[in-house]
RNA sequence: GCGCCCAUAGCUCAGCUGGAUAGAGCAACGGUUUUCUAAACCGUAGGUCUUAGGUUCGAAUCCUAAUGGGCGUACCA
């Protein structure tokens, strides 16, 4: 009987990949059923799964779907092709038939190679180039005021992404498109014109960002206050709101920022320009960058030659005012203004400018977007318009939607100081990590400078962890009164499991792989964790395919614990045999790196030590 | 009104294209350390998967409707 190569091409055709056992397993039974009942059938209607714990085996087949063709009980056909499989392909060694459950014990040999080989190799997860390239923009922040956890679930989100689709053989670029123009700065700038004092950045011992949105508050709170004179006067409240002559005055900026006017502009520069050095700071103790920065003073203009495209190609309409419109009603949504009446942007005109200027600056094959779920709408209409102007580019868009970070009193708004602010919060987290670790007193002989880096990396491992274990779309509670854990499910867990390994690996001396061809029987759990890395590639392409870190995040946790139950039961240095314990000291490296893999697609860092 | 998203243990969440007795963590209770790091490990308890129909050999998963929550439906961004 002719055996199916173990190895095939992939569909880029450069590299050999090898088959996965799930794959070989497919394939085998497709000819099982071609061979036993003398029916072809599609790999896709075959179901593969994991075995799961309370039975013997690792992959298991659902016999049901072949019941059709064999004309006998699940049982039986689950028989027949288990024998067919165990005669016929090296990799099964045994199996047993449950209800309808086809389990297939794989040979521990499989596993060992599949670990010294595959597992082993620096390339493990790491697919090669696709030819293809990406952008993924994120962040985006407002000007007027420093960023907070919400921003933190953007930023995470948007760098993590790039990392999984860097892995993926994605070329990536991220970058960030800068909101610095507008109404809201204008807010800010007013404030400080008249309350400020000439406050800086250094008078005020302020970070930049924190500075620019304390007068972004005070505005706020002065704005209010004459709406409430207004109001008292007899005015409706939205009278009130167009009147107060603070919001007027601010209006009154924006016009002449726009304009031109040399003294706004300078103004503007300066602030922003506090608040760019503010940003810098957060942006690398989050450990995010960019390698392109777009900001919307540029590109606000933009976009009219694609009303103008629009209006040629008949995509768009002019209403007799003079407003451009387009008409969507026949995808199901509505009619929409794409340019005002006196020519003026609207915010999707310089979505599409930016849309194109991107695609020209890079020609990227795709473009991912981080936006919050709030924006939903925006997106589907700015896609659509995009395909429809015949944009062929546009198929390659995707908006990545994360829900609203919301706090137990309900959602963060900023006017009214009620956000968790990031750099705050970051700060917090790395006390909470010296508190913690100083009281388990793990840092013995540890320099000044590895404590702030360990109590950095974990403070900042348990933030990121929590905020990226969930499924990007589901909205997020964080309750600031309850810290965040340091135990379980959780960050510092997988990094404390590393330190584990490395110490371990520390106390062997391990360089490099030593087993060679180890013919011991495996244990269960040994076995358990091999099946867990082998998985890791399928994590990786899944959690890009879908664009959710959250993937890896309980892939590696799953590792992680299944790791600790094995070191807790099994010695590893103190193995009799030493080819066990070289073989455990291979499995516990290959745990290490895997683990140090995943959590570097997170952002996060793990220790050596801690 | 219309549209989109969400609903799983007390709390926070997993559960892949339908598959075996729905899983973790936290919190609660009990246990494990002269042995490679106890930020760990083991155990107990905790569920009408919001509800009602439908499709199927089989539904937490797919379809329809209802209920509850979030968001959008701006000549704001």
């Amino acid at each position: 009987m002719q055996q199916i190569p173990y190895y095939r091409l992939n569909l880029q055709g450069s590299m050999p990949i090898k088959m996965t056992i799930e794959n070989t397993i497919v394939q085998q039974i497709r000819r099982a059923v071609s061979v036993l009942y003398q029916t072809e059938i599609a790999s896709d209607s075959i179901v593969i799964q994991e075995t799961r714990k309370e039975f013997e085996g690792q992959v298991t087949a659902v016999t049901f779907p072949f019941t059709r063709f064999s004309k006998k009980t699940p049982e039986q056909t689950g028989t027949e092709i288990g024998e067919y499989l165990k005669d016929n392909v090296k990799e099964v060694e045994d199996f047993n038939v449950i209800k309808g459950f086809l389990n297939l014990s794989i040979a521990d040999s499989y596993w060992v190679d599949e670990l010294l080989t595959t597992i082993h190799s620096s390339s493990f997860g790491q697919f090669p180039s696709n030819g293809q390239k990406v952008m993924v923009e994120y962040s985006s922040p407002n000007t007027n005021k420093p960023l907070h956890l919400g921003h933190v679930r953007n930023n995470l989100l948007g760098f993590s992404v790039a990392e999984i689709l860097s892995a993926n053989g994605y070329e990536v670029i991220k970058v960030n498109l800068v909101n610095d123009r507008g109404i809201h700065i204008c807010k800010s700038m007013l404030a400080w014109q008249m309350f400020g004092n000439g406050e800086t950045p250094q008078s005020s011992q302020l970070k930049g960002d924190h500075l620019v949105g304390k007068y972004y508050v005070i505005f706020d709170k002065e704005y209010k206050k004459q709406i409430e004179a207004l109001i008292d006067k007899g005015q409706t409240e939205d009278e009130a709101k167009k009147n107060a002559p603070i919001i007027k005055q601010a209006q009154e900026m924006l016009l002449k920022w726009e304009a031109g006017d040399q003294e706004v502009i300078k103004l503007w520069s300066m602030m922003n320009g506090w608040v760019y050095s503010g940003f810098e700071v957060t942006y690398k103790m989050l450990g995010v960058d960019f390698k392109k920065y777009y900001y919307e003073s540029d590109t606000y203009l933009l976009g009219k030659d694609t009303i103008q495209e629009g209006l040629e190609k008949r995509v768009f309409f002019k209403k007799d005012d003079g407003s451009v419109w387009i008409d969507l009603t026949e995808d199901g949504l509505d009619q929409k203004l794409v340019l005002r009446a006196d020519g003026t942007s609207v915010y999707i005109t310089q979505d599409l400018g930016t849309a194109q200027l991107k695609y020209d600056d890079f020609k990227m094959d795709k473009s991912i977007y981080v936006v919050g779920n709030e924006q939903d709408y925006h997106f589907k209409v700015l896609f659509l318009i995009l395909q429809k102007l015949g944009k062929t580019w546009a198929k390659g868009l995707f908006h990545l939607s994360y829900g609203m970070v919301d706090l137990p009193s309900g959602k963060m708004k900023s006017r009214e100081g009620t956000v968790v602010d990031a750099d705050e919060l970051m700060d917090e987290m790395i006390l909470t990590a010296r508190d913690r670790t100083e009281e388990l007193g793990k840092v013995e002989g540890f320099s000044e400078q590895e404590k702030k880096e360990l109590y950095h990396m974990i403070g900042l491992g348990a933030l990121k962890f929590f905020l990226l274990k969930v499924e990007p779309k589901k909205r997020l509670l964080f309750d600031p009164n309850e810290s965040i854990d340091f135990q379980g499910h959780t960050g510092p867990f997988i990094q404390y499991t590393h330190a584990r390994i490395r110490s371990v690996m520390a106390k062997a001396d391990y360089q490099n792989k030593i087993s060679t061809n180890y013919s011991t029987i495996l244990t269960a759990l040994e076995k358990d964790l091999i099946v867990n890395l082998a998985k890791y590639p399928d994590v990786i392409a899944a959690s890009a395919k879908e664009f959710s870190p959250a993937h890896i995040a309980n892939y590696v946790f799953e590792l992680a614990k299944l790791f600790n139950k094995f070191y807790h039961e099994e010695s590893i240095l103190k193995a009799e045999d030493p080819d066990v314990r070289n073989f455990r000291l291979d499995l516990s490296a290959a745990t290490a790196s895997t683990i140090n893999k995943g959590m570097k697609l997170l952002g996060i860092q793990v220790p050596d030590r801690m």
